[in-house]
RNA sequence: GCUCCCAUCGUCUAGCGGUCCAGGACGUCGGCCUCUCACGCCGAAAACACGGGUUCGAUUCCCGUUGGGAGUACCA
């Protein structure tokens, strides 16, 4: 057997999410475990959602756990470029040679004819979605053409109109899926990009991948996968669909429910060894039933056959019991400072802290009661914490606003932080000096305390999230209707957020 | 709607036809230990979704129902 290559190919749209580090995981694993390679590609295809901030942040973040890669954008190896927006040509090539053996055509459709289509086969009600192949009776004269004349178009895939497609699943075996449920995928889209289908199949055989681990959501994509393979005479590499997973009431973990940042656990303490270690015992098990257990020993008795197929739904109190296990068995009182001090018990945060505290120390050990709020992750919020502020429901309201603006802010810095508050507090026609109080409680835990928007800047943006959410529910929640009909008149102050910085 | 995936305690799971009136862990509740707390230890409550098959025998295999999830984009 070839050498077994994995890979995990996180998109930088955003934070770096605990699911990209799951899927790494295993992925990781099941080169070691194989003596294989395991490779990092960053999915940068989507010109309008990737940033360079958040590739970075995500590779940060990977790193972090520890999970290393043998090949990446950073790292370099024998088959980069290992960002897809350096792999462009690489995939015209491809999408033309589809074109010349009449495996793809373009499509000149309109977006708005697409809309039509669209609502037009929901109101048949016949079950069927996706492109009527209205392009497809054009010519290659007329098509060439067109495009020569440089009218907007996309390329898109031909699937079968009838059977199935099976797809082999490692884990699963065979699965059948219709043809009659698979699009005629857009493989280049009109700004000469690739999409994930088209760069994913590309880029995985170049790159030599063997085995495919990747969450469940990709298993009905599958057969475009496959029939790309088939198209350019590839063989294609074994797949193997993990489950998702879940918030505490089934759905796929959102960050709108739970926190899905990396480095929101970083923050909040809990050490990578331990992130790895509950990740691993979900959806997986150790065999022999042991629970605590390292990334080497885990990657040293690999078995893909024992991933649990069920969604497992993250569970916080476990991980933080591992996390305890890790931290009184596993590291030693010397890593413990180590860790401490990496964490936040060093210069350059204390630098921070002190330079706000200041004014509003007693002693140097008034510290601690000060500032104590930003060490700690999750707050116990005093009985009565929001009493006298406003009505709880008009309390909740304020909170998700500003979670929300906060969300889609592109930087995380004091004045745009600011800016949020003070427009939301507009927004609902208060002043700063009502408007606040409650932040300050959701934040900080106290009615008095640091500087807000110094406070939520040093915390991160994770930390204040979770903490606006936890406000948000010790108010009693914001029911969805009501969280719908504020998202409704919200709509300026995102688009405002969303441009700070 | 349509397609696909999944289904053991509240949660994560062990179990791969008899060893299971189902084992472990988190959490919960008792107790022990102890200068408090924590750790540690002991114990309790807590599950095979339902209905058909197959079989001498189903938690384990097959089918259906129900439930949950995902997909259905010029996002990944």
């Amino acid at each position: 057997m070839s050498e077994v290559r994995t890979r995990v190919a996180p998109s930088p749209t955003g934070d770096p999410h605990v699911g990209t580090a799951y899927v790494a995981l295993f992925n990781y694993c099941f080169a070691r475990v194989h003596g294989g390679k395991f490779i990092l590609r960053i999915e940068d295809t989507d010109q309008k959602r990737s940033t360079e901030a958040s590739e970075r942040a995500i590779l940060d973040a990977l790193r972090w756990t520890g999970l290393q890669w043998d090949e990446g954008p950073d790292v370099g190896g024998p088959h980069g470029p290992y960002r897809q927006s350096e792999r462009s040509e690489l995939y015209r090539e491809h999408a033309r040679q589809l074109l010349d053996t009449g495996h793809a055509f373009r499509c000149f459709c309109t977006a708005e004819r697409l809309g039509e289509l669209r609502k037009q086969q929901i109101a048949d009600g016949s079950g069927l979605l996706g492109y009527d192949g209205h392009c497809m009776g054009l010519s290659a004269d007329e098509a060439q053409r067109r495009a020569d004349a440089g009218e907007a178009h996309v390329v898109r895939l031909i699937v079968p109109r009838e059977g199935a497609c099976r797809v082999d699943d490692m884990l699963r075996g065979p699965i059948e899926i219709p043809w009659t449920q698979v699009d005629m995928q857009v493989l280049l889209k009109s700004d000469g990009l690739p999409t994930y289908h088209l760069a994913n199949v590309v880029d995985d055989h170049h790159m030599g991948i063997s085995h495919v681990l990747r969450g469940e959501e990709w298993i009905n994509s599958a057969p475009k996968h496959l029939r790309l393979y088939e198209a350019f005479g590839w063989e294609p590499p074994v797949l193997c669909h993990l489950p998702l997973l879940r918030n505490p009431d089934q759905s796929k973990l959102s960050k709108r429910k739970n926190p899905t940042g990396i480095l929101w656990y970083r923050d909040m303490g809990i050490v990578p060894e331990a992130l790895l270690n509950y990740l691993g015992s979900i959806a997986w098990s150790m065999p022999g039933e042991v629970e605590v257990f390292s990334l080497d020993e885990m990657a040293a008795v690999f078995d893909a056959s024992r991933i649990s197929l069920g969604g497992p739904i993250f569970d916080l109190e476990k991980l933080t019991w591992i996390n305890r296990k890790w931290l009184r068995e596993r590291i030693d009182d010397a890593d413990l400072v180590e860790r401490l001090i990496a964490w936040k018990l060093n210069r350059d945060f204390l630098a921070q802290v002190a330079a706000l505290a200041r004014t509003r120390l007693d002693t140097l050990g008034s510290l601690a009661d000060i500032a104590g709020f930003l060490a700690m992750g999750r707050l116990p919020l005093p009985d009565g914490a929001f009493e006298g502020m406003a009505e709880p429901g008009e309390l909740a309201e304020w909170f998700v606003m500003v979670e929300e603006q906060l969300n889609v802010l592109p930087g995380w810095d004091k004045d745009a932080i600011e800016a949020v508050l003070r427009r939301s507090a507009e927004h609902v026609d208060q002043k700063l000096k009502k408007f606040l109080p409650p932040f300050y409680m959701a934040v900080t835990g106290k009615k008095a305390s640091l500087p807000l928007f110094d406070a939520m800047e040093l915390l991160g943006r994770d930390i204040v999230r979770d903490r606006l959410r936890q406000a948000t529910d010790a108010v009693g929640g914001l029911g969805n209707k009501k969280r719908k009909s504020l998202m409704a008149g919200l709509t300026p102050l995102l688009d405002q957020a969303a441009q700070a910085g």
